[in-house]
Formats: C-alpha cells, sequence, structure tokens
RNA sequence: GCUCGGGUGGUGGAAUUGGUAGACACGUUGGACUUAAAAUCCAAUGAACAUUAGUUCGUACGGGUUCAAGUCCCGUCCCGAGUACCA
C-alpha cells in the first residue's frame, strides 16, 4: 500500500473531530502546559503559507507536551472585530457581522466568490486544537465580558501608596476623610488640591467630575491622532512614519474628547515586569524603548515680571548653570500668556504654522531649524540671570512638560538653535572645545563656570543640583516616561459599544448585569454629516435607565432615558484579554473566566505571534492583566512567560518582461520607403507599435540589463535600461523584415508581476496559462530562449495578493498532503528567521515522508517484526530521541527535520523494521507529521490515537561508543582521521597516532614540537 | 543618528563549552530502470591547481589572542529590524 496522504489525512481529521481528542480539561490531576497562538484576523482573503508558521510550530509543542504526559490548552479564536471588514461594509453594504462569518465558516460571498473560510483552511492542516473554547472577539457573548472589563477600569484608580489599583469607592472614602491632599495617586495634571469639606461641598456633578481624573479609563479633552481618511483617532502603535499603519493615510493632531486608558500609570511596572519574562532581548527592548523611561529632575524656571512658572524636565540637572535660554513647545499652554505685545504676531504665526503641519511633515523636515522668541524672559533659579523664552517646534508639547531649560554647550539640538538665532553659548565643561559641536559632558568631564558645581563631575553634580534645586522649593528629582496614556476610543461601526450613557454630559456606567450591550443596526457604516461616529445612525441607542434596555432614540428624556456613546472600542480591547477566556469552559455566561480556571491554567506557557504587536497588543494585555491582578480578578501578573516571534514567510515573485516602444520617430520617410512587412501584416510604424506596444514579453535571460527604478509605472515594476541587441535582434527575425525600423523604434523592458502558479519550479511560464490568466495578454507575442521556453524572472518579496506570489496551503495539502507542509515550513529554517518560501524544496520533506512510509511496509503490506533490535537500530533511535527532544525544547524545528531524514535513512540502510523501533519513532514523527503517524499507530495495532503515547525514554547506554574516529592535525589543518579505542590514555594515542605512517609522512623527518591531545576530540601535532 | 539582530557553497540552511566548516535538503551533472516520460534508485557536487595519491585557498573585510577561531577580542564595511527632535 503506498503512501496515499489524502486519505490517510482526512480519515484522522475525522476522527479527530469525531472523538474530541484535543479537548481540554480543567482536570487538575494532571501538569497543564497552555501553548497559544495569537489569533487570528479573518480577512477574505484566507490563509497563505506564511499564516500557519507559527501555528505549526506551536501546535508541534502542544502535541510534544501531550506526549509527555501534559494537561495541553491549546486553542484557537478570530479577533474578528477590525478596521478591514469595515471598510469592506462601507464599500458593498454588507453586515461586517456577516462577511465575518463567512470569512470563517466558509460561503460565498456579494461578489459571487467562494470563500474557503478560515476553519476550513486550518482544520486541513491538522492542527491539535481545542475548537471547543473558540473565542470570536466580535461575539456578543463575548464582548460583554469586555465591555465588563471596561467597567472595571473606569472603576478603578492607581494608588501609587500600595502601588496598584484600587476600587474608585476607596478614593472617594479617602476624599470625605481628608480631601486628595492626603491621596497619592496617579492622575491627570493639575487636579486642583481640596479638603473633605470642600469635597462633600462639591455637586454631585463637581465630584464625578474630579473622579474622572483619577480613574483608569477616562474621558478627557486631549490631544489625539486623527485620521481624517479613516474617519478615526489612533493609537501611538497605530502609526508608523507618521501615517496610518492601515492604509497608509495621512494623520494629523487634534484635539478631542475621547476616552484614554491610563496605561502610564503602569509604566514602571511595565517595564520592571520584562526581567523575569522568557522573550527575546530585541522585543524586550522596544518595549523598553516604547516605554521610554528617563531619570532626570523637574525644575521649576520663574518668569520675570509675571506670576507664571515654567516647569521644565531634564535629564541634566548637573548643566543647569549652562542655560542661555528656554525654549517652549508651541502648543504650550504658557505661550499666549507671556508673549509680549511686540512680539505677539510672530509668536503666533509660528503657532499657526505648525498646527497645520501634519504629524509626518513635521517628522520629514527634521532638519530645518525653526522657532520665535516670545519676548519673556525667565528667571535663572541659582544665578537669577533672565533668560530668553523662545517657542520652538523641535520641542514636542507630549513629552515632559512642553518646555526646556536649553544648554546649549551639552545638548546638539539647543546647541544648532542657538548657532541659527545667534543666542550666546556659556561653555560649563572644563577644557572642552565646544566651537564646532555640543558635547555631552558625562564620562570624565569637569564642570566649570557653575557656581556650587565646580570641579564635580557628572553623576555627583547630578545629585548636587537636585539638592540645590530642592532646597530653593524650585524642583525635585523626577521620573519621566514616553508612554503616553492609550486612546480608546474609535469613531467606527465594527468595534465593542461602551456599556456608557451620558447624564448632564457626564459619562455613566450600565450596570454590569444588563450586559451585553449590543451594537445597534445603521444602514450605513459611515460617519453622519454632522461627523458623529457611525453609531450616530442608529435609531435604536438610547439607554432607558428604568426598563434597563437599549431603546429608540425618540425617548431620549434626559431624565430617565439617556443618549449612548457613539464611538466603539479599539481593536485591541478584545484582543487584551482573551487568553484567560480560553481557560474557562463551562460558565462563560456567568463569569469572564471562572477562579478555578485560572488558578489551574494561570498563564500562558508559550505564545507565538508576530513581532509587530510588540509594542501594541502585547503591551496592552500585559497592563490589562496587571490590572485584573491588582483587582484580584486575575491570579497573575504577566500573562505571557514565554514568547516567540516567528518570522515572515516571504513569498517569490515571478517576473515576465514586457517590451515596450519608445523614441519612436514618427513618418521619417526613408526608413518607411524601405521597411517591409512581410512577416507580419503590418503597414506602417505606427500600425506596428500600436499593435504590439506591450504585447511582446522577452525572457528573463535576454534581459540581462541593470534596472532601474520607473516612477511612470508605479510601484512595484521597474523598467529597465534600454540596451537590447539581443531582443532587437529577434524583434527584426519574428516580427520585421528591415534592420531600418529599428532604427526608427527603441525599446525599453517593464518588468510586471507574474502569477506564481502560472510557473513551474524551473521557472519556465506557461504561456498558454498566462495569455488567458488576463484579458489583456490574450494576445501577447513571447520572445523564448533558445530551447523554446520563457523563463520568467525571481524576487523574493513580502506575500501579497496584489504581488501575485500567494502560495495557498490547500494546494500544497492537496498535492503534497499536510503532514509535508507541515514538516516543510519547520525545515525551511529557524522559526524567528524572515524566510522565502521556495515551493520547488518541498520534494525533498515529501521524500523523507514516503521513505518513513515504506521503513514500516514491504511492498504493499505492513512489515514490523518482534524480533529484538539491533544495537545500530537502537543507536539511531535513541540517537533522534535525544536531539529531537533538545530541538523541540530550544524550538529548532528544522534541525529535527534533518534529524528524522538522517534516522530514517540509517534504518531503512539498517533494514530495520523492528516493533520497539518503529513505535517509538512514530511518536517522535507524530507531533510534526500527525496524520501519517496515526496512520502507522493503528496499523501497528493501536487502539487509541497515538496524541498521548507516551513519548519515548532516551536511554544514554546506546550511545555508548568504544570507538572515536579522531581527526589528526598538523598546525591546526585536517590531514587525516584515525580510529582509536576510547579506553586509551593520552600517551597511547600520541603513541598509535605517532606509529602511523601517514603521521611520519606528514612530518616528512622533522620532530613535532608538541602534541596536543584531547582524549575522545582531537589530535594537533605542532612543528 | 541611536538601539538590537545578522553577514557561511548556485539556493534554504547545519556546526553543544573554541576542537574534522558546509550536516540535512533543494538545484545541477552523470548513470541505472523504462519504447518513452514520470516515479524510484545509485554516484558526484565550496573554489582553484593536480586530474592517481595530493596541494593551496576558503565562514563580509583588516588585524589580534590560541596548539587550534565561523565561534573569543579590536577596527572597518554591508544588510535587516525597531526607534526617531524624548530634553
Amino acid at each position: 500500500m503506498s503512501y496515499n496522504f489524502n486519505d490517510i489525512e482526512a480519515k484522522w481529521q475525522k476522527y479527530w473531530e469525531e472523538n474530541q481528542t484535543f479537548k481540554a480539561s480543567n482536570d487538575r490531576e494532571k501538569p497543564k502546559f497552555y501553548g497559544l497562538d495569537m489569533f487570528p484576523y479573518p480577512s477574505g482573503a484566507g490563509l497563505h503559507v506564511g499564516h500557519p508558521l507559527g501555528y505549526i510550530a506551536s501546535d508541534i509543542v502542544a502535541r510534544f507536551k501531550r506526549h509527555q504526559g501534559f494537561n495541553v490548552l491549546h486553542p484557537q479564536g478570530y479577533d474578528s472585530f477590525g478596521l478591514p471588514a469595515e471598510q469592506y461594509a462601507i464599500q458593498t453594504g454588507q453586515h461586517p457581522a456577516d462577511t465575518t462569518q463567512v470569512n470563517i465558516e466558509g460561503g460565498v460571498d456579494k461578489a459571487g466568490d467562494k470563500i474557503e473560510g478560515y476553519r476550513k483552511q486550518l482544520d486541513k492542516i491538522g492542527f491539535s486544537f481545542d475548537w471547543s473554547r473558540e473565542v470570536r472577539t466580535s461575539d456578543p457573548n463575548y464582548y460583554k465580558w469586555t465591555q465588563w472589563i471596561f467597567i472595571q477600569l473606569f472603576e478603578s484608580w492607581y494608588d501609587k501608596e500600595s502601588d496598584k489599583a484600587r476600587p474608585i469607592s476607596d478614593l472617594i472614602e479617602l476624599f470625605n476623610q481628608d480631601g486628595n491632599t492626603k491621596v497619592n495617586a496617579v492622575c491627570d495634571e493639575g487636579v486642583a488640591n481640596f479638603s473633605a469639606e470642600a469635597w462633600q461641598n462639591f455637586t454631585e456633578k463637581e465630584q464625578q467630575e474630579i473622579l474622572l481624573q483619577y480613574r483608569l479609563t477616562y474621558l478627557a479633552e486631549t490631544e489625539v491622532n486623527w485620521c481624517p481618511d479613516l474617519g478615526t483617532v489612533l493609537a501611538n502603535d497605530e502609526i508608523v512614519n507618521g501615517v496610518s499603519e492601515r492604509g497608509g493615510h495621512a494623520v494629523v493632531r487634534k484635539k478631542m474628547k475621547q476616552w484614554s486608558m491610563r496605561i502610564s500609570a503602569y509604566a514602571e511596572r511595565l517595564l520592571h515586569g520584562l526581567e523575569d519574562l522568557d522573550w527575546t532581548e530585541s522585543l524586550k527592548e522596544t518595549q523598553r524603548n516604547w516605554i521610554g523611561k528617563s531619570v532626570g529632575a523637574q525644575a521649576q524656571f520663574k518668569i520675570q515680571n509675571s506670576e507664571f512658572k515654567i516647569d521644565v524636565f531634564t535629564t541634566r540637572p548637573d548643566t543647569i548653570f549652562g542655560v542661555t535660554f528656554m525654549t517652549l513647545a508651541p502648543e504650550h499652554d504658557l505661550v499666549a500668556k507671556i508673549t509680549t505685545p511686540e512680539q505677539k504676531e510672530a509668536v503666533e504665526d509660528y503657532v499657526q504654522a505648525t498646527a497645520k503641519r501634519s504629524e509626518r511633515e513635521r517628522m520629514a523636515d527634521v532638519k530645518t531649524i525653526s522657532g520665535v522668541f516670545t519676548g519673556a524672559y525667565a528667571e535663572h533659579p541659582f544665578t537669577k540671570e533672565a533668560v530668553p523664552i523662545w517657542i520652538g517646534d523641535y520641542v514636542l508639547a507630549g513629552y515632559g512638560t512642553g518646555a526646556v531649560m536649553a544648554v546649549p554647550c551639552g545638548d546638539q539640538r539647543d546647541y544648532d538653535f542657538a548657532k541659527h538665532f545667534n543666542i550666546p553659548i556659556k561653555n560649563i565643561f572644563k577644557d572642552v572645545d565646544i566651537s564646532e559641536e555640543a558635547h555631552a559632558g558625562k564620562d570624565g568631564t569637569v564642570i566649570d563656570n557653575s557656581d556650587f558645581l565646580n570641579g564635580l563631575t557628572y553623576k555627583k553634580a547630578l545629585k548636587t543640583a537636585i539638592y540645590e534645586l530642592e532646597k530653593l522649593g524650585q524642583g525635585k528629582g523626577k521620573t519621566n516616561y514616553r508612554l503616553r496614556d492609550a486612546v480608546f476610543s474609535r469613531q467606527r461601526y465594527w468595534g465593542e459599544p461602551f456599556p456608557v450613557y451620558y447624564k448632564n454630559g457626564m459619562p455613566k456606567m450600565i450596570q454590569a448585569q444588563h450586559l451585553p450591550i449590543r451594537l445597534p443596526e445603521v444602514e450605513k457604516y459611515l460617519p453622519t454629516q454632522e461627523g458623529e461616529p457611525p453609531l450616530g445612525r442608529a435609531d435604536v441607542w438610547a439607554w432607558d435607565t428604568q426598563k434597563n434596555e437599549v431603546v429608540s432614540n425618540e425617548l431620549i428624556d434626559d431624565k430617565t432615558v439617556f443618549s449612548l456613546e457613539l464611538n466603539t472600542m479599539p481593536g485591541w480591547a478584545g484582543s487584551s484579554w482573551y487568553f484567560f477566556r480560553y481557560m474557562e469552559n463551562e460558565k462563560r455566561d456567568e463569569v469572564f473566566a471562572s477562579a478555578e480556571a485560572m488558578q489551574y491554567w494561570q498563564n500562558v506557557d508559550l505564545y507565538i505571534g508576530g513581532s509587530e504587536h510588540a509594542t501594541g497588543h502585547l503591551l496592552y494585555a500585559r497592563f490589562w492583566t496587571k490590572f485584573l491582578k491588582d483587582r484580584n480578578l486575575v491570579p497573575v501578573e504577566e500573562p505571557f512567560k514565554k514568547l516567540i516571534n516567528q518570522g515572515m514567510i516571504l513569498g517569490e515573485s515571478a517576473f515576465v518582461y514586457r517590451v515596450r516602444f519608445v523614441n519612436v520617430v514618427e513618418s521619417t520617410a526613408n526608413i518607411l520607403d524601405e521597411v517591409e512587412f512581410n512577416k507580419v501584416e503590418i503597414e506602417s510604424i505606427e500600425e506596428f507599435v500600436n499593435k504590439y506596444n506591450f504585447k511582446i514579453f522577452a525572457s528573463k535571460n535576454l534581459c540581462k540589463t541593470r534596472l532601474y527604478p520607473d516612477a511612470n509605472f508605479g510601484t512595484g515594476q521597474l523598467e529597465i535600461s534600454s540596451n537590447f541587441p539581443l531582443i532587437e535582434e529577434i524583434l527584426l527575425n519574428k516580427f520585421l523584415s528591415s534592420e531600418k525600423l529599428l532604427k526608427g523604434i527603441s525599446i525599453s523592458v517593464q518588468k510586471i508581476h507574474a502569477d506564481v502558479s502560472l510557473v513551474n519550479t524551473s521557472n519556465e511560464l506557461d504561456i498558454e496559462a498566462f495569455k488567458n490568466w488576463r484579458e489583456e495578454f490574450n494576445d501577447a507575442e513571447f520572445i523564448t530562449e533558445e530551447n523554446g521556453k520563457y523563463i520568467v524572472g525571481r524576487e523574493v518579496e513580502k506575500m501579497s495578493k496584489s504581488k501575485y506570489n500567494v502560495v495557498n496551503p490547500d494546494d500544497i495539502c492537496n498535492e503534497y498532503g499536510a503532514d509535508t507542509l507541515r514538516m516543510y515550513e519547520m525545515f525551511l529554517g529557524p522559526l524567528e528567521q524572515a524566510k522565502p518560501w521556495n515551493t520547488a524544496g518541498i520534494t525533498g520533506v515529501h521524500n523523507f515522508l514516503k521513505k518513513l512510509w515504506k521503513l514500516y511496509h514491504n511492498g504493499e503490506e505492513l512489515s514490523v517484526s518482534d524480533d529484538k533490535a539491533s544495537p545500530e537500530s537502537l543507536k539511531s533511535l535513541h540517537k533522534t530521541i535525544k536531539k529531537v527532544t533538545e530541538d523541540i525544547e530550544d524550538f529548532s524545528f528544522n534541525t529535527s527535520i534533518s534529524t528524522f531524514m538522517i534516522c530514517v535513512n540509517e534504518l531503512a540502510a539498517q533494514k530495520c523494521n523492528n516493533r520497539e523501533i518503529l513505535e517509538s519513532l512514530a511518536i517522535l514523527v507524530s507531533p510534526y507529521a500527525p496524520h501519517i503517524a496515526e496512520e502507522l499507530w493503528s496499523k501497528m495495532g493501536h487502539q487509541e490515537s497515538i496524541a498521548t503515547a507516551a513519548y519515548p525514554k532516551f536511554e544514554e547506554k546506546f550511545l555508548v561508543e568504544s570507538t572515536k574516529t579522531y581527526p589528526v592535525s598538523f598546525n591546526g589543518k585536517m590531514r587525516f582521521t584515525l580510529d582509536l579505542s576510547l579506553d586509551l590514555s593520552k600517551d597511547e594515542i600520541e603513541k598509535a597516532v605517532m606509529e602511523d605512517a601517514r603521521t611520519q609522512k606528514q612530518l616528512d623527518g622533522r620532530t613535532p614540537k608538541k602534541v596536543i591531545i584531547v582524549p575522545g576530540k582531537i589530535v594537533n601535532i605542532v612543528g
């Protein structure tokens, strides 16, 4: 019986489903292992071979852990809220819930295209997912709990004393006792002090307004990243290079009233928590940079002839005597207040000009120095000298206090600014030349011209300066974080609705027992005419506080019926806690996850996903977990113990080269006269050009000229320089009769993508298929290589539909089988590395599986004997057990595939058919190629699935060697090998080596100076 | 600019604490089987010279440490990722 993978795989996938083989129980008897993949966004494009890479890796580990006796939780679900579904809804009018369902479960979309569906595609690869615990973030039964967590955040504040989140009721109690003077909380900047009495005398509304400044999720007027094209605000991590991550749209800064998450309260814990996580250093570093802790001081400068004071943050208080000016961000509150009448116009112009610039412009143009003097002066805290106050857009409103004390001798930006505007530069570093550029003045530099800091070095001066500032009451040590509070509102339809209604303009939470608040129906998914979010179009979107249900907007009376929040939550809301949801399989209606379940599963032992989530999802999920831990809602501080980022699988794009006629010399009489179009029925150059322009394709090797990017052809297309003797010659032979015609035409070649499915493994294009691929190519002509083949060019690029380089895993499963796909994806290279997909290479692992199959068969029949295995076979097996076990633990899956290949090659050479070997081998292979392993296992007489068969135990005794093949080197160069017993002593080895004829030949009469012998390793003869 | 990775055959990639560089595959070439093709099997395959033993050069480049360096140290170049006026 030959290896009929299609039947085998279908059979076992059905078996696993029917028998619920991978259903995890919350049974506490066994040790637990929780292996998780970042759940996918179910897009309509379906899976390509890059998507399952991480899933295969985690599946191998999950299956391995089952063999080792762990109770394994390996769930899967869908992050099904998001922008693409909504954009598609806007275009087609279909409800995002419908398209999302089709994308997951399969069906036919409105365009009539058949969609296979994520689930079917995943099932085909044979994952051991426990689908009984599936989650979908857009399912009301799920987002009910997302809304519930939001309410918990609203009902909490961050107490710096106990360094954790506490219920808001505790805060109210504190306010009632002592006002806010004794409260040490993370809150908005500039909350006014009040006494207990004052608190009690505030109106209800005033109290709520104050509490809002303390809540962990709060509504506030903040400067946000507004993306006009997407019609929504974006979080910092959703912006890349000043444009939106999705679609690359422009982003501008705008003040808007928005929900925010006070993630900044957790900055220090998020930073500190990284230390104990088993994540890659680079990912931790990315998060550290994003949190951006800097330690320094806050200093206060009085403004001359004014009530106002400017607070600045600096990491270098030691350089305070070098201050020669101050710079405020143009958006700084004080700008309007301190500007002198003479400078008013210039300042206002500048402020307006900067406000107009988009983020991208501002970023693109960091080199240009700009700024304006406000006319005001501050007073230096120590020297009491007048310090001019400038504004400049190199100072960011959002960082620190939005103001800097400029020390041009020590900071290059201040230096450049000072030079540009002829502001004096004061050197406070001893024996340092600052005539060309600023000097950091840290290591070994001594401070000068600085009163009490004179003669000190950086570290000492830093402490002294802070001490003196504190003494003056004009500053203190301070730590600043780059991490900003995260904007939590989106002006979108396809997201979680907030469980919030508004009474007297103040947000009120809907009580938890009335959740979920379901998304209302709207007739269109666009913002309203008035610029409200899409939920502004809903007719039934008001909260009745008597009936506790969503009712028609017509009933709003602001007494018992109120308007509901129109924004929805961002994409990261649902993904910030889903890993806890999987733990719960029974009481999903009653709790987001039960305490018992969470106590058992704790946190994710292995999390695999893309590194693009470093500053988004992974940070937010850690934040929510810490919050939930503070409120005793979950038992753990960190959600993901170990994390691996799988590398991207790149596509190998195929290119065809299209001939384009340029610089056609029109109507040159003497050329036309002599032209004979006897090979094609053409009567003029114009006709020829019109007919064949962009219709002739030249094979790759005819176009071996340098490629130049060509702006005229849009992105991704290139033009090749225009010297093509070969093509010209062929053109002449094939289409034209006169060489002179070519003088009237010059050609260029344009490179365009061809669908990779039209190309075989030898890079030959299927010309007929290509002609039929797109209508415009139907009548194309091809100039082939001498052997008549059309060869395409290849280039490695990101896999994408628009590049026609997508390889569908379904096709690979059909042609080679899921086991081959799984093994080949692992065989490609290290999991974390980006690597190109090359379907040609797949035959290697496919052949391996065929050889594996043959090892268990003699002709058509299963051939397994109960005889004792030979020592060689046992050695091959145990070598493999050792290596593969180590490899899985190191996540080095590519090398374990090699190990299997070596093992099977050896066993085949030994003609091994012993049950004791072959059963163990089937278990070893099973995590990687589960279908063939199940089939062989059952053929060998087992009734139960192989999934929980005990992993073979490695035994050293089978590997013990008696001899070693020693490499014998002369001056470090290996010359020959010599088999010697491992029992020999150093002296005996030396004797044996020296007696060898080859040694004497190498020495050629010389006497060795030295002989290095490392028993069991090497012999090196020097001299 | 800064931070973190990385540079090994025609290709993807191996190489425990420094100890036989190129495992395992792909590709290529030659051969067997076949009317033929596919499939399968066998052999060769870092480069150059010698074509029989053998010699020399080879892990981005230049130095160094060592009996021995892809691996450790110093310098340079290149590629990738993250971040970017962060005071």
